[in-house]
DNA sequence: CCATGTTATGTAAACGTTTACAATTAACAT
DNA sequence: ATGTTAATTGTAAACGTTTACATAACATGG
């Protein structure tokens, strides 16, 4: 079962048999046939507990996300996926759903040894919830010592800030999205968020300001609606944007998950998709293009972000400096048949 | 950083400290104290690497399914998180995807210590490829250990009957989503299945003939097609379904994935739903209900197999026989409205 | 104050690897 | 042969816990 009884049963010393197995190029020819021998006749399979604990690592990484159902997150973890495979790595997931783990909670992972390093999808509080064990990741980097941490898509407050982070440029998209409208020549245009406190989205929302601001609209009173990032959330949003005297001609949502929440109440009220109202998303999940009708969106290279979060943090878990800039990737506007002029 | 350091700030042996952390009930008040204090005075947090090799366990689950993405998966996932924190574990995912693992290869994690169970959400091939490392658990499996495992939401081959599985009954709610179909008057139903080698779907295939046949239906020529579990492949098939002299006037998708797909590959012939195509899903996945129109289709309790089967693995963990009897789970069918009587 | 039982603490071994260093062996030129 | 160097193997310590066992401290009742 154990190296031992491996080399007892080579005849050799379990120092030689621990090389075969790490350094085989090290250990003679003659030598490497007994102990595989050895290997195979006692179905010895390596003790990864063991080894580990020695070599002082876990060769884990923790993804932290909001909802693992979320398609477009499983984008960004087939990346990371593909890149951890090739470095080594098992991944863990942590869904932050309800509970209100904080950051510190993450960093200890890292300080108890329980992961190599960490990836935060999703938005956390970067306080520690109080009545936590006595352990404060965030002071205790007064020993110099940062764990690797990268964070992917998603802005970063600015306690968080010491960490890089690989994203699109949310409020640059998010302009371009709300421009996509005004160009159509909507003027009251409405705007899905996420949860107040959810940073994912407040860059958008700016970005959606911005670009009325720019083209001399105005954001009546109601027109930014809370939709929970749900979509059910949405459909509550959209509901009180329909009641509204001064109805919207278009709703950019925050997230495509929320946009199909949206279309969805629209159509229940009777209303038509873009005649009535347009619809914009963000995101561009696989099942933008399957909506009825097809859904205009933001598309982020979801594969992409999570291959270079993860290559980033591989290089911080080996000890590399990797700065703490955002690493900005590319966007792109996907026109489908959700939007078109308003119908005035 | 280590017990020792705090040992030694706190003037008590190191054994002490480790009980002040396992059963500090056993430790005395004035000493708990001291310890404390030292604790955090270090700043001390337990090196998890050393715990769990020696107390022989990782505290880790593998969870291994086809699709992160999976909308229907991320509820089980919920489900088995649930369980999973309650009793100390921490999730290891690994996707299928496009590599070709086998079961030797997830059952060897547990052999090697990566994992201390397994949970098998995707049809994985019951046989190790070829060239593995000289490991093969399922022969190993003489030795008279059993790795847990259970299988949950999955038709299992006869090689891996001896695990257990927490599953609906597939065949069972597959015919009954045919005789929906057939209850409403149809008589050319078609059925989009997954890829030949995918179990998930085989059973659903096979409840769908049985109610053909009750029905005295045929199944005619092409009318069973390949959706690779995916949309657009779900497209391609629904694709040659329309194209036949036969044409269905009702298609049972073995995924709500592929009825999505289905959907919007009929809309694009110009088609309604139902009107001219009765469409069935299977899942009830949660873009079901907001798709347009609302997918009818079978509902599975996905938090409950996921909590169910967690359940399971614990007591398979604990050493507890928990045999090899697969557990069903009711399904419901779903009534919306993208069924309906045939036009003629 | 002693005997006794109970509770708290200390000592030291163990878990299965990896790895620095020492020791041996092989290879080769003299 | 003999020395010199390089390649291979062995010895033993270390990693940070947990835990069986031994010991010490305390409390209780006589």
């Amino acid at each position: 079962m154990s190296i031992k009884q491996v080399a007892k049963e080579a005849g050799v010393s379990i120092a030689t048999v621990s090389r075969y197995l790490n350094s085989p190029e090290h250990v003679r020819e003659k030598t490497r046939l007994k102990v595989q021998e050895a290997i195979d006749k006692t179905g010895f399979s390596r003790n990864a507990l063991a080894r580990n604990f020695r070599r002082g690592k876990t060769s884990l990484v923790m993804v932290v996300l909001s909802a693992v159902g979320d398609p477009f997150f499983s984008g960004v973890m087939r990346g990371i996926w593909r890149v951890a495979r090739r470095e080594g790595y098992s991944i863990l997931i942590s869904e932050t759903q309800f509970n209100t783990t904080g950051f510190n909670e993450y960093a200890d992972m890292v300080f108890s040894k329980q992961a190599d390093g960490i990836i935060l999808l999703a938005s956390i509080s970067p306080f520690m919830r109080d009545g936590g064990a006595g352990s404060s990741a965030l002071e205790r980097r007064a020993d110099g010592t940062v764990p690797p941490v990268v964070i992917g898509c998603e802005t970063v407050t600015p306690e968080l800030s010491h960490f890089p982070s690989v994203r699109v440029d949310n409020i640059g998209a998010a302009r371009e999205a709300a421009g996509h409208l005004i160009d159509l020549g909507h003027k009251r245009i409405a705007f899905i968020s996420g949860a107040h406190d959810s940073l994912l989205t407040s860059d958008r929302e700016r970005g959606y300001r911005a670009a009325m601001e720019d083209a001399g609209l105005p954001v009546a009173e109601g027109w930014v609606q809370e939709g929970q990032l749900s979509i059910d959330g949405a459909r509550r949003a959209t509901r009180e944007l329909l009641a509204l005297e001064s109805r919207p001609s278009a709703i950019f949502c925050a997230t495509d998950e929320m946009a199909l929440g949206a279309m969805h109440e629209i159509r229940a009220h009777g209303l038509e998709i873009p005649g009535d109202i347009s619809i914009i998303g963000f995101d561009d999940m696989r099942y933008a293009a399957t909506a009825s009708p097809p859904l205009t969106t933001i598309a982020q290279p979801a594969e992409e972000i999570g291959e270079h979060t993860m290559e980033r943090l591989c290089r911080a878990m080996r000890g590399d400096d990797i700065g703490a800039e955002p690493e900005v990737v590319p966007h792109r506007l996907v026109l489908r048949s959700s939007t078109a002029p308003p119908r005035e």
